[in-house]
DNA sequence: CCGTAAGTACGACGGCTGTCAAACTTTGAC
DNA sequence: GTCAAAGTTTGACAGCCGTCGTACTTACGG
């Protein structure tokens, strides 16, 4: 009954700056970088970054609320998807260049 | 006698994870946004900025130490020049995806 | 030589943010 | 019906970061 499927904001209105604050946590861009190389939508579980898991759980709704992935429920697993045609028309550009230079730089996730 | 021009890395040593932690500041990215609108080179206190004398010479070195801006002294001012050329080098369209990103959504500088 | 203009350096302080562990919820499988 | 799998929620906590005022430095101008 319950949709606990959580709301998702149209890209359009987020603000450039919660962006970039999404963007800037090594952690969340690798997420999206892994998005973007991954072939299909990933469950949260999928993906290979050294947090826990409600720290993961926190990245995730970051990231959701700032309008770069979506998100929705296959069984019990969370799976996400990155919009990324949404986010290229509001902010041309943008993704490319970050998950760009984020491939060549980020070997390893640099914990600080 | 004394240089005191403070040292300017090599962009390309710069990680980009300190290029995006200078950019993700709304005072810092204003910065970069009135250089890259400017003719000329600016000197530090002709910025249109909402902070203190002594926050700003603070965000001026976030964004030297991120390779993003070159300083000089001309006289008593210390003047600033976008790194333009060897950022986009080093980080193809980033800065024109944030700085014309920046030029749509901040009519005036949201303060925090 | 003295004053003023332009920044810098130095603490100090408050708030935000990433992190975790522990408890809870929900779904699917047997 | 019961159990395990997958995440979420809720505090709590540490560290960083932006901010400021004050004191200091340096250079130009009269």
């Amino acid at each position: 009954m319950d949709d606990r499927i959580p709301p998702h904001p149209d890209v359009r209105t987020v603000p450039l700056q919660r962006v970039l604050e999404a963007l800037v946590d090594p952690v969340r861009r690798s997420i999206v970088t892994q998005l973007c190389d991954a072939t299909a939508d990933l469950k949260c579980g999928g993906f290979d970054i050294p947090v826990s898991n409600s720290t993961a759980t926190h990245h995730f709704r970051i990231l959701r609320e700032a309008g770069l992935i979506r998100q929705y429920y296959v069984g019990t697993s969370r799976m996400n998807a990155l919009r990324r045609d949404e986010v290229d028309e509001v902010f041309p550009g943008l993704l490319d260049a970050i998950v760009s230079a984020d491939r060549e730089s980020s070997g390893t996730l640099s914990r600080r």
